[in-house]
DNA sequence: GCCAACGTTGGC
DNA sequence: GCCAACGTTGGC
């Protein structure tokens, strides 16, 4: 079991939208990067992530997320009504990959950006990294730790 | 709103 | 395959 940190800006889609969702689940979708289709496509059921909220007035981290579905297809990338649309992308050969997360717990108040930051046991976490701004990552079960200690 | 850093595109 | 230009991300 795996463990990563997936970011969305709060005001697209927020941990309070995906409580609001039948069973506390809904689809991560949207994601147009590369790297970050690849780490989504080596997601398990099973695994956890971390809900991160970004470009907002207290980026964080606001909870917990399970993966309850390993990648399949992301449907808005067919949908040309969507944002997310990309004709490259076909039933056929799909360029571009969705998982189901169902909410696991939140936090009672987000560990901060600026905390990570400072925290030595997170120096290699991907997120802190200068210039990083890659959407879904990879955490260490050290790095999980960490941040779960910062939870108080 | 600014801007640095990054990823992608497209001409050559 | 190179690389400049452009668009996007995301913290501040």
């Amino acid at each position: 079991m795996n463990y990563w940190l997936m970011k969305s800006e709060p005001s697209v889609f927020s941990i309070d939208d995906l409580e609001s969702r039948p069973q506390q689940t809904e689809r991560w979708d949207g994601v147009r990067n590369y790297q970050a289709r690849n780490y989504l496509r080596e997601m398990k059921p099973g695994d956890e992530a971390f809900f991160y909220h970004s470009s907002c007035a207290e980026p964080g981290v606001a909870g917990i997320v399970n993966i309850v579905s390993a990648a399949s297809p992301d449907p808005s990338a067919f949908n040309p009504r969507s944002p997310y649309y990309d004709p490259r992308s076909t039933q056929e050969k799909p360029a571009w990959f969705m998982v189901e997360v169902q909410l696991r717990r939140r936090f009672t108040r987000v560990i901060s950006l600026s905390a990570l930051k400072t925290n030595p046991a997170l120096r290699k976490l991907r997120l802190v990294q200068h210039g990083s701004r890659l959407s879904v990552m990879p955490v260490t079960a050290r790095e999980w730790s960490a941040i779960l200690k910062m939870n108080k």
